[in-house]
DNA sequence: AGCACGCCGACT
DNA sequence: GTCGGCGTGCTC
């Protein structure tokens, strides 16, 4: 005679309760694997994430249905990944359901195995040299820092801190073997994009079969398939980007975050999770070591670091034959067009060479600026310092942030000169000037619109470039990023300017790294390495500061001006957006939950907003934000908890309200 | 999040 | 007179 036997299912949706099924045959081991069940009028699949023997009090007994069938054959998480979904659903305000979806591959059945090929040839990956003196210290740090406390207490996480080409793989894959030999696990965390091949490939080469990765290549299926070899044991160390950072490595002893800075790490869609803020918490529970490395610090980091809440570890010269190439800033202001002389004779120079020529364009969105051709003045909000947005059919200029606008000045209000309105550059006119320029050059231009096209299409250009197939990369983040080609003699950014100007008090730190990062593609191999970097001004100081690769003087003035502005990481944020397709349902939506918060916020905290979001209207959209600003995360989110509760009450459900904690972009 | 039910505008 | 818009509510 067979028990009844009920299982509490988890789901998919931003909803936060459980749902119970009956089953049968059911036992404790079912607990972890997945069920399909019949959910509404559909069918889904649920986490099972209790099994009982009583049908919990509090439900009409005739409703429970029972499961369809238990889909996985062996378990895909257990308790201690299921309080991390607690925490995460807690803290990013979501349904432990998300989490769980956040964190587990979503596959059917597991299949395939992954595997690359050994097509590219890395270049950092250098394992038969000895180390450097720096290589050899940071190493040493990590290493005895973890012998020396094995009581799994509350540790300081390392910082690599080195110039581009400076070996940090190195020093990340050492620290990785020392901690598989100590019979440990390793989560290597890369960014997005870099991860298509070199890291990855270092690391398969190194560690063989104990590696697994979870690249983006693979299909939900062999995502599950590897996620069921790292759960048994047999992945000791896991390379892939921010969700690889729930990796359910058994004994995890070492998080390695590759390029720090990487805006990837930040999740774009719900739960919007950090990488970053995951690998800390996971590290925290486990006694894990966290080692962290970048060229480019971002500024949260560079704060701990200073504060010696994060240990620095220096790599301060370049191996392997290259050198700093020479970077040099043209002015572009009485430049008509966006190339320069000197820019089109550098890359005529460099196709005469036989050599090659990335150009780089750091434009998003955005393409318009106030500035002032005579004086250099740009318009800035004077509470926020982000710049000033232009609406051109409603004729003001608006900040995203506080909400304050004014009407576009006829003259720069700086010196009165008429030489100033709002600038910008668009993509497709940079990549026609350039054929223009240069028809017999062949030139392959890379972004997200680009990429979009089919998969592959990146990888071919990428592919063609390499193989000397194309003169010129010309490109997005895309190019700047972790790619090494050994061919490339000048690098042109095209305008740096644009990023400065994006509406985002991060603006500055996100064009310095970029500038710093883009820099770094030259002169790897070469001492003639050339960077030209175009703008229009030329004395703005996070231009001249990126071209002199000056970090620190960067961040002196950029966490002054953070701090004076209570922008992170002096302070921190969570941001909401509201959305619906009526303009006025969004306003008092917004309103709402204004006033909702205004009433429970602590005293050193404030509201930012409501402003319009930067992109106001998104397919049919309205879309308006509201930011809470406070010293401390702990009062500020349980602020936003109680405002949230007391919204979801009585709330408009035609307007969707989106919570983002911890917002990296603004956009 | 889906998905269906349900109540108001332009069409065979 | 219906088809279909999307606002509203529920899912064990």
């Amino acid at each position: 005679m067979m028990r009844e036997r009920y299982l509490s299912l988890l789901f998919d949706i931003p909803v936060k309760q459980a749902f119970t099924y009956r089953d049968c045959e059911a036992g404790e081991g079912e607990l972890g694997k997945r069920a399909m069940a019949d959910f509404g009028r559909r069918q889904a699949a649920g986490f099972i994430t209790s099994v009982s023997g009583e049908a919990p009090a509090g439900i009409d007994p005739a409703k429970i249905k029972t499961i369809r069938r238990v889909i996985d054959p062996e378990p895909l998480f257990g308790a201690e990944d299921l309080a991390l979904a607690g925490w995460m659903a807690a803290y990013y305000f979501c349904s432990t359901g998300e989490a769980l979806a956040a964190m587990i591959p979503s596959g059917r059945r597991a299949s395939g195995f992954a595997s690359f090929g050994a097509d590219d040839i890395d270049d950092e990956g250098m394992g038969g040299l000895p180390l450097s003196a720096e290589q050899k210290a940071a190493l040493d740090a990590v290493c005895a820092a973890s012998e020396a406390d094995g009581s799994g207490g509350a540790r300081l996480p390392f910082y690599l801190y080195g110039i581009t080409g400076s070996g940090k793989t190195e020093v990340f894959l050492r620290t990785a073997e020392f901690m598989l030999n100590k019979g440990k696990s390793v989560i290597y965390l890369v960014p997005e994009i870099a991860l298509s091949r070199q890291t990855a490939e270092a690391i398969g080469k190194r560690f063989g079969g104990a590696a697994a990765t979870l690249h983006s290549r693979l299909s939900p299926s062999q995502r599950l398939a590897e996620w069921v070899r790292i759960r048994r044991g047999e992945a000791p160390i896991v390379v892939g980007p921010r969700s690889a950072v729930f990796a359910p490595v058994k004994n995890l002893g070492l998080v390695i975050i590759d390029e720090e800075h990487d805006g990837s790490y930040k999740s774009g869609s719900s739960p919007r999770y950090h990488g970053r803020q995951v690998a800390m918490r996971r590290c925290a529970v486990s006694g894990a070591a966290l080692i962290m490395g970048s060229a480019t610090p971002s500024a949260e980091a560079w704060k701990l670091m200073e504060e010696g809440k994060i240990r620095r570890l220096c790599l301060s010269t370049r191996l392997s034959g290259g050198s700093i190439p020479e970077i040099k800033t043209i002015s572009l202001a009485q430049s008509p067009g966006c190339l320069s002389r000197e820019l089109k004779r550098e890359i005529r120079e460099t196709a005469n060479m036989g050599r090659q020529t990335i150009l780089f364009l750091n434009r998003r969105g955005f393409a318009y600026f106030y500035h002032c051709d005579n004086c250099g003045f740009e318009l800035t909000c004077k509470r926020c310092s982000v710049s000033l947005t232009w609406h051109k059919e409603r004729g003001r200029a608006v900040c995203h942030y506080c909400g304050y606008e004014t009407s576009p000045p006829r003259a720069c209000p700086s010196c009165g000169s008429l030489e100033a309105g709002f600038r910008g550059f668009g993509t497709e006119m940079i990549e026609e000037e350039v054929r223009r320029a240069f028809p017999g050059l062949r030139l392959r231009r890379v972004d997200a619109d680009t990429a979009a096209k089919k998969g592959g299409s990146l990888e071919e250009s990428l592919a063609m470039f390499r193989a000397g197939a194309v003169d010129i990369l010309l490109g997005t983040q895309m190019v700047a990023k972790g790619l090494n080609f050994p061919g490339v003699r000048l690098v042109g950014v095209v305008l740096a300017d644009t990023g400065l100007h994006l509406p985002d008090f991060r603006a500055a730190e996100r064009t310095f790294s970029l500038l710093v990062q883009v820099a770094g593609r030259a002169g790897r191999y070469f001492p003639d390495g050339k960077v030209l970097v175009q703008t229009l001004r030329p004395q703005d100081p996070v231009i001249v500061r990126a071209c002199a690769l000056d970090v620190e003087g960067f961040f002196a003035a950029e966490l002054g001006q953070r701090e004076q502005l209570g922008f992170p990481p002096y302070s921190r944020l969570i941001r909401f957006t509201l959305r619906s397709r009526s303009p006025g349902r969004t306003t008092a939506a917004a309103h709402r939950l204004f006033q909702l918060c205004r009433a429970v916020l602590p005293p050193d905290s404030g509201i930012l907003g409501p402003a319009e979001c930067p992109i106001a209207l998104i397919a049919g959209n309205y879309r308006v934000q509201l930011m809470l600003r406070g010293g401390a995360m702990s009062g500020l989110h349980a602020a936003a908890g109680q405002a949230i509760a007391a919204y979801e009450r009585g709330r408009d459900a035609s307007v969707y309200l989106e919570i983002d904690v911890d917002p990296v972009s603004m956009l």
